[in-house]
Order: structure tokens, then C-alpha cells, then sequence
RNA sequence: GCCGUUGUAGCUCAGUUGGUAGAGCAACUGAUUCGUAAUCAGUAGGUCGGAGGUUCGACUCCUCUCAACGGCACCA
């Protein structure tokens, strides 16, 4: 007897085992018709999975959270079934589930074109029609190398390689198409209808530089066709807010080919800028730092001294003069340092923090480019806090506190927290990382937050935490960093008088809350589409005539404003009302301060927000109320 | 850096089998003085990313190169 305790919490008793579909259709032929897959015991199971004993069923339908994973991870195979009908010869690889959708590479002769794609979509939609049901097979990890290798399938022969060898593989069987795979999968590939196959691109294989380029199809795949498009829909929105496109519309910066990875900020764009750099400083100062600067190119006697040039002299700039080499900095903190090491410091002294607001060149790959968010000259809200082992932990509680009021203030809420672990190129003691992770770790503890941990991702002198941000279109970006270095200061030689009257190297904590104010700028854009709020606008109202009748007037509101500190321009151009509220409206500025007769002769502005809405006629001075309060309601 | 795609006027784009380039918007000039998302007319604007080559002739074909875009790798 065999008993299946369903969600509801009713048991069904059964003589024989079954199968997970027999389950289904025992407790109702639409149940059977919905279903996708079992768990078992909150294990992912097809639904050809026998039941030999007791335990908790659940069935997956389209209603159930894990349905869309499974369909797309079923779609990538009928994607590499098309895909090696239409081009034999094309080994597969891997073909996973990612945000949105699923991606597989494959090994082919030539790279894939659009129109190959499009090809082999009309062929997956072919074989969805057919029906085929997909069948789970078993095999032994050393017979399975064999089959894939006998079918000229290298690849995969070298993944189910790298498998333990005792272990026993499944496979998955459409048609005259099998692949390696844990599974689930749908019973058939008639349930995979809304799909699309959205790009073509290089991958290497195993994510390896070293080895040689794959072709990676990339697709989408919902439940149906509503979801489809309303996903396609929403890629479509999302370009709009792209900030190269928001970036040129409201004419914010340039870059180009003379100066690639490099901005030319125009002079709305960098009252943006002057806005966020300003605010910035308020936290450098809330937050106890001394704000500096240092030279932009240093001597690379320096570079090689910190360790930078071993490990990055290829991404840095270099210029010489006068028989003397020097890099333009990479980083702010070696200059940081040097203002350190002027004077002797007591541990009374600490933690002494300094800011700046550092102007950074790095050469980066020229593939890695891209818009504001990865750029090879940049300037970051830098800071350093130099201090005692024991101040590591309270120094970056108050950080992080202070990192995550920054990002609300800007209008951030979901911000991800990581924590990049050791990386194999490094230097230091096991030791002193392990004391450097756990400082980390117990600040994050005590802050209360949740974040991922990413082994080997961290600096070569320390590991870091960091803060990521998404763009438009669901790219993920880093922008805050808070690292604990316990060796800069050693090697360029960092000192403090401690209690004990001996001589200690300062703990570094090299920290940035923005990041990179390009990229910040580039996130910026793209969450607000261009609609930046009143406090951040480089234009916050404008002023507009009807007829040259109230141009005077006009004028004299605007200077008005200006003189009460508010970014305000007048357009006394002669074109009608409604060119210009079309135009200031799609430049994104907050308010139009329309004047007409009426409004002359009793000194007051019609008041039009940015999006059409008509807060009414007011007095110049209730107007300028209300900006101010728009402005100051952050501080 | 690697794989692929793209590069034509300030912007968005068209340009057919190779016969020295076009539209809309913007700009400029003139008219219009108008009440909440585009007034009308006219004018001007490009060595077709750059360098070579093939050809009687190249935006169009070939080679090299630069940049941007989509990924991958990288990201102190």
C-alpha cells in the first residue's frame, strides 16, 4: 500500500506504484491535462516518475512556481533539436534556464546568422505541433562518455567526463534528439508554444578566454502567448529608458571615437553630475571624512610598490617625461596613503578617514565598454579609512548604514548586497583573509541584511562587499564597495604609534558608495527615464510666454527664480504655446510655468507638471514655495 | 581581447542588379502673436566611419583599420 499526501493534506491510497501523471489523472482528467511535472517530497520530478512509496505529491501545473523553469528548460532542448536538424554537424553543449528565459551553446563550423535564427524557431514551432514526447532513460556515467562520444558529441562527452564515475545519468529522448540532463521535463514538447529566440552570440566554452568560442542562442519562453508578449513589450519600454538614448534625447553627454570609453558632459548633464557630486559631499562629511585630492599621474615606482602594476599593468595607462615613467592612477588610494605618511599618527588619531572626489583612468578591454556604465575614465565618491583592527567592524556598520540612506535619497530601494570572497591571485596570509572575511560577515550580521557570498570574486588585497544595481533591461551593476585591506599600508609603508608605543600598520577600508559617478549617472537616467526628480533636474521649471505681449513678464519670473537659487529658464521664443510644452515636456522638466494676460496682470504662473497635469494658477512666490520644499525635502 | 552585427545630414532612417546621394524632424530666413504635447513657406546642410584595392566608374564589391551595439572573457 502506498499512501500520496497531497498539499490539501488528503492522502490517497494506491495497491500498486505508479506513475506521477497516473496521480494526476486519477484525481481528475483536467488535473492530468494541466500538468507539467511532480515534486516529491519538494524534489522536481516528471511525470513519468514512478511512485513506489509514500510521500508528499505536489503537481506542477502553469499556476505552480517552478512550471516556467521547467518549460524553459524543456524549450532549450527542442531549440538544440531544431537546431541540429537544420544544421547537422552542430555539437550541443549546455542549454540552462536563465532570468526570463534559457540560452544554449553550441559547437558549429560558422557563426549562427539572424536568419538562422529565425529558421530554426519555425523548426522548433514544427516540432512543437508534433507532439513528441520526451522519455527519461538511465545510464552509466562511463557508457554514456561512450554513446555521446560514438554520436561525434565531444563536448558533452567531456562534461558527463567530468562527472563522478559511479554515478548514473539521465537522459532525455525527443524524437531522434537525446541530451544529458537532470530534468524535469514536460511530457511533451506540444506544451512549449510561447517562445522566441531573441539573439545570437560568442561564448567559450566552459567560460574559458582560453578556449574556443561557442555559439550561444538566447530565447524567452512563457506559459503563453499573453506573457510573451507582454515580456517583449517590456524589453521594447525598457530600451526607451537605455540612458545612451535618454543620454542623447536630453542631451546630457556624448562620447566618441576620438576618446573611446570616455565622456564629453554637456552642460545639462553635468548639472546632473554637480547635483549628485554635491550630495555626495554632504556625505563625506556627515560621515566624518576630510575631503582631499592628489595628482592624477603618479610615478609607477609607486604602482609597482602597491602591487598594481604586478597585477594590472595591462589595463593601465602610462605617459613619460624627462626620462621618468609615471601610470595615471587607477585607483585613489596609493595617493591616499601618501597624505597618510605626512606626519606620525597616534592610534588616538584613528580612524582618520579621507574622501575624494578621484578621477581614475583605466584601460580597460575594449569589448568591456559600454555607455556609462563601464567607461576607462571615470571618478569615484573614493574613500579611506585608515584604522585599528578593532574600529574594521563599527567603521563599516556605519558605511553600510550610511550607503543604504544615499541610495533611498537617489530613489533606490532594491539594492543587492554581495560578498566577494578571496580570489586565487591575491596577496597576504590565509589568516589575514580569514580575518578580513569575518569582519565583513559579522558587520553585515549586525546590519541585519541579506547578501549573497561570491567566492573568488574579491580584490587582490582584500576581499569587499558590494553593492549592485540593475539597469533597464535587468543588467546587474556594481556600484558600492566596501573593502577591508590589511596589506596596503603595509607595503608602502603606513604607520601608526599604537598604545603599546610600537609602530602598527593601519587596517585600510577602501570604500565608495556611488562607485563610479558615470556609471551611477548611467543608472540614474535609466530608473528615472530621464524624469529626474525636482532636486536633481538640471532644468527644474521653465518659464513660457503666450505672445510677446507677456515676454517682459516672463523674463522677470524667471529671474526671479533664479535669484531664489532655482535652476530656471525662460523660453520667450515666438512659436505657440503647445510646440513649446511639447518640447520642454519631453526635455523631462518638472514644471512649465505658462503666462499669459492673466497671469501678468495679477503676477502669478500656470502651473503644468512634466506629465500633463495642471496643479493650477498660483502666485510667483506660492510657486517658488513649492520648488523649494520639492528641493529641500531630502535634507 | 574573442564571436557576431552595424556605421549615409545635428537626430531618426531610406538608397533598388556598381552609373559620384534622398525623406521627416532639428537648424537658418521670412510670415504668423497664437491659452496647455508639433503654424505655414522658403533656404542651407553629407569627400556615405577611416585607409587602401578592383573597375571606365564604388555608398554599393574586396582587404585592412577605427568605433558603436549584443553577448563571452575581464572589471583593482
Amino acid at each position: 500500500m502506498i499512501n500520496i499526501k497531497l498539499p490539501d493534506g488528503s492522502i490517497r491510497a494506491y495497491e500498486q506504484p505508479l506513475s506521477v501523471g497516473a496521480v494526476a489523472a486519477d484525481i481528475g482528467p483536467g488535473l492530468a491535462k494541466a500538468a507539467l511535472a511532480g515534486k516529491v517530497d519538494g524534489r522536481l520530478v516528471d511525470l513519468s516518475h514512478t511512485l513506489d512509496r509514500d510521500v508528499q505529491l505536489e503537481l506542477v501545473t502553469e499556476k505552480h512556481p517552478d512550471a516556467l523553469d521547467i518549460i524553459r528548460h524543456s524549450t532549450a532542448h527542442l531549440l538544440a533539436q531544431a537546431t541540429q536538424r537544420l544544421f547537422p554537424g552542430a555539437q550541443v553543449t549546455i542549454g540552462p534556464v536563465v532570468d526570463n528565459g534559457f540560452y544554449y551553446d553550441f559547437a558549429y563550423e560558422r557563426a549562427f546568422t539572424p536568419d538562422d535564427l529565425a529558421a530554426i524557431e519555425v523548426e522548433m514551432r514544427k516540432l512543437s505541433e508534433q507532439k513528441m514526447p520526451l522519455a527519461r532513460s538511465v545510464m552509466a556515467r562511463d557508457e554514456a562518455v561512450r554513446f555521446f562520444r560514438d554520436k561525434g558529441e565531444v563536448y558533452k562527452a567531456e562534461i558527463i567526463e567530468s562527472i563522478p564515475a559511479n554515478e548514473d545519468l539521465s537522459l532525455y529522448a525527443q524524437g531522434e534528439f537525446i541530451d544529458l540532463c537532470r530534468g524535469p521535463h514536460v511530457p511533451d514538447t506540444g506544451r512549449l508554444k510561447a517562445f522566441k529566440l531573441l539573439k545570437v552570440a560568442g561564448a567559450y566554452w566552459r567560460g574559458d578566454s582560453r578556449n574556443e568560442m561557442l555559439q550561444r542562442v538566447y530565447g524567452t519562453a512563457w506559459l503563453n502567448q499573453k506573457d510573451l508578449d507582454a515580456y517583449l513589450h517590456q524589453l521594447e519600454e525598457a530600451e526607451k529608458r537605455d540612458h545612451r538614448r535618454v543620454g542623447k534625447q536630453l542631451q546630457l553627454f556624448h562620447m566618441q571615437d576620438m576618446a573611446p570609453g570616455m565622456v564629453f558632459w554637456h552642460p545639462k548633464g553635468w548639472q546632473l553630475w554637480q547635483q549628485v557630486e554635491q550630495h555626495m559631499r554632504r556625505v563625506y562629511k556627515d560621515g566624518g571624512y576630510k575631503e582631499v585630492r592628489c595628482p592624477s599621474i603618479l610615478d609607477v615606482s609607486l604602482w609597482q610598490q602597491s602591487g598594481h602594476w604586478d597585477n594590472y599593468h595591462e589595463n593601465m595607462f602610462f605617459t613619460a617625461s624627462e626620462n621618468r615613467e609615471y601610470a595615471l592612477k587607477p585607483m585613489n588610494c596609493p595617493g591616499h596613503v601618501q597624505i597618510f605618511k605626512t606626519g606620525l599618527h597616534s592610534y588616538r588619531d584613528l580612524p582618520l578617514r579621507f574622501g575624494e572626489f578621484g578621477s581614475c583612468h583605466r584601460n580597460e578591454p575594449s569589448g568591456a565598454l559600454h555607455g556609462l556604465m563601464r567607461v576607462r575614465a571615470f571618478t569615484q565618491d573614493d574613500g579611506h579609512v585608515f584604522c585599528t583592527p578593532e574600529q574594521v567592524e563599527a567603521e563599516v556598520v556605519a558605511f553600510h548604514r550610511q550607503a543604504l540612506q544615499v541610495y533611498r535619497d537617489f530613489g533606490f530601494e532594491n539594492i543587492a548586497i554581495k560578498l566577494a570572497l578571496r580570489p586565487d591571485k591575491r596577496i597576504g596570509a590565509d589568516e589575514v583573509w580569514d580575518k578580513a572575511e569575518d569582519a565583513l560577515r559579522a558587520a553585515l550580521r549586525s546590519c541585519d541584511v541579506e547578501w549573497e557570498e561570491l567566492p573568488g570574486e574579491g580584490a587582490f588585497y582584500g576581499p569587499k562587499i558590494e553593492y549592485h544595481m540593475r539597469d533597464s533591461i535587468g543588467r546587474s551593476w556594481q556600484c558600492g564597495t566596501m573593502q577591508v585591506d590589511f596589506m596596503m599600508a603595509e607595503r608602502l609603508g603606513a604607520e601608526y604609534v599604537g598604545e603599546d608605543n610600537a609602530r602598527h600598520h593601519p587596517v585600510m577600508l577602501h570604500r565608495a558608495i556611488v562607485g563610479s559617478l558615470e556609471r551611477f549617472l548611467g543608472i540614474l537616467i535609466e530608473h528615472h527615464a530621464g524624469a529626474f526628480p525636482a532636486w536633481l533636474a538640471p532644468v527644474q521649471a521653465v518659464v513660457t510666454n503666450i505672445t510677446d505681449a507677456q515676454a517682459e513678464y516672463a523674463a522677470t519670473a524667471a529671474k526671479s527664480l533664479q535669484a531664489q537659487g532655482f535652476r530656471v529658464e525662460a523660453d520667450l521664443r515666438n512659436e505657440k504655446v503647445g510646440y513649446k510644452i511639447r518640447e520642454h515636456s519631453m526635455q523631462r522638466v518638472p514644471y512649465l510655468l505658462v503666462v499669459g494676460d492673466r497671469e501678468r496682470d495679477s503676477g502669478s504662473v500656470a502651473v503644468r507638471s512634466r506629465t500633463g497635469e495642471d496643479l493650477g494658477v498660483m502666485a510667483l512666490s506660492a510657486f517658488a514655495d513649492r520648488l523649494r520644499a520639492d528641493v529641500t525635502e531630502l535634507r
